[in-house]
DNA sequence: GTCTATAGGAAGATAGAC
DNA sequence: GTCTATCTTCCTATAGAC
C-alpha cells in the first residue's frame, strides 16, 4: 500500500470523470476514455472488469466522496456563516469552472435502460446536497420545513443555471446563481 | 399537398422527439429511431438524407415551432393575465408530463463534437423562452430589466426542477415549480 | 416511399504475451 | 499492470428491388 499507483488512481478517476461529464454515458467510448486516461482499453478493463458501467459507477462514488469532503464538511464548521458560504461558493465555482462545465449528475441521468445502476447513486447525491444546504440553513434559526424548501430551491437553481449556461454558451446564468446563493439560503423573505 | 403523408409527418417527428428526449443524441440509435417510428432504417434515410444529425435538427426545428404556437402565442393574448398563466402552466405540465420527462434542450446539449449544428438552435430556443416570459412580465408594468431577470430565473427554475425531478425520481420538484410560477413572474418582491 | 440486404467501420470486451 | 491483437456485436449508411 502507498505505492505510486495510489496517486495515479486519483488522476485516473478524474480523467474518467471529465469524459463522462463532457459527453455523457452513451457518448463516452472506450477509446475516448482510453485517450483521456492514457491507458489502453485492455488496461482499463484490468482495473474495471465491469467495463464502462463500472467506471461510471466509480466516478459517481468518487463524486460523492469529493462533495462530502470538500463541500459538506466545510459547511458544517463553526466559523462565521458568511465565511463558510464564501468558501462553498469558491468550491462550486471551481467544480463547474464558472459555468463552463456541466454537472455529472445531469449527464449520467439517462443512460438508456441501464440507468438503474446509476439512478440510486444519483438520487443519494442529490439528497445529500439538499441535506447539507438544509442543515446550514436550519443552523441559522430557520425551521426545518423552511430550511428544506430553501435548500431544494438552491439545488434547483444550481442545476438550472448550469443547463442554461451550457445551452446559451454564456457563463452569466451560473455566475448569477453564485451571487444570489447566500440570499437564497439565508435572506429574509 | 394535403395527402396523408402530411399527417404521418407530424407523428414521425413526434416519435423521433421521444427517442432523442429520452436517450439523448448519442444514445439514440438508428435502430431505436426505426423501432419508435415504425419505419425501417433505410426509410428514415430516404426522409432524412443527413441521417441522425438531420433528424435531431428537424426535431429541434419542430420544437421551436411548437413552442411558438402553443406556448408563446397564448401568452400574448389580451385576456386576463392569470388565465393566460394558467393556460401556459397546463401546456408545460403536458409538455413535460408533470415532470416525468426531460427537456429536449437539455438532452441535446452536448452531442460530443457535433454540438455545433444543435448549439445554435438550442441557444435560439432558450432566448425565445426568456423573451416570451419577459414580454409577459413587462406587459404587467415591470421595467425591462426586472422583467428579463424574472424571465431568466423562471427558465432556470424550469430546467433545474426537471433535472432534480429526473435525478430523484420524484415529480415534486417540477410540480412545485409550476405552483410558484405565477408568483415568480408577477409577485411583488 | 418503403422495403431487404449488406457494406464498412467503430463499439465494447477478451486472450495472452511481456 | 500494461500492452498488442483479436473477437463479436452493433452502429451508421448505402444499394437496389418492389
Amino acid at each position: 500500500m502507498g505505492r505510486k499507483s495510489s496517486i495515479a488512481e486519483e488522476d485516473l478517476i478524474e480523467a474518467l470523470s471529465r469524459v463522462f461529464r463532457d459527453t455523457g454515458y452513451e457518448g463516452a467510448t472506450l477509446s475516448s476514455l482510453s485517450q483521456e486516461t492514457g491507458l489502453q482499453r485492455a488496461s482499463l478493463y484490468h482495473r474495471f472488469p465491469g467495463g464502462k458501467e463500472q467506471m461510471a459507477r466509480e466516478v459517481l462514488g468518487a463524486t460523492e466522496i469529493w462533495l462530502a469532503e470538500n463541500l459538506f464538511e466545510p459547511l458544517k464548521g463553526d466559523g462565521p456563516v458568511d465565511l463558510r458560504l464564501e468558501a462553498m461558493t469558491r468550491k462550486l465555482d471551481a467544480l463547474y469552472s464558472s459555468g463552463k462545465q456541466a454537472c455529472i449528475l445531469n449527464m449520467l441521468s439517462s443512460a438508456s435502460d441501464h440507468d438503474s445502476p446509476f439512478a440510486e447513486a444519483i438520487k443519494r447525491i442529490f439528497h445529500a446536497l439538499i441535506d447539507a444546504f438544509a442543515s446550514l440553513v436550519e443552523g441559522q434559526g430557520f425551521d426545518a420545513a423552511e430550511a428544506r424548501a430553501r435548500a431544494e430551491r438552491v439545488v434547483v437553481l444550481l442545476h438550472g443555471s448550469l443547463v442554461l449556461s451550457r445551452g446559451t454558451g454564456s457563463q452569466r446564468p451560473f455566475e448569477r446563481f453564485l451571487e444570489t446563493l447566500p440570499d437564497e439560503l439565508l435572506g429574509r423573505r
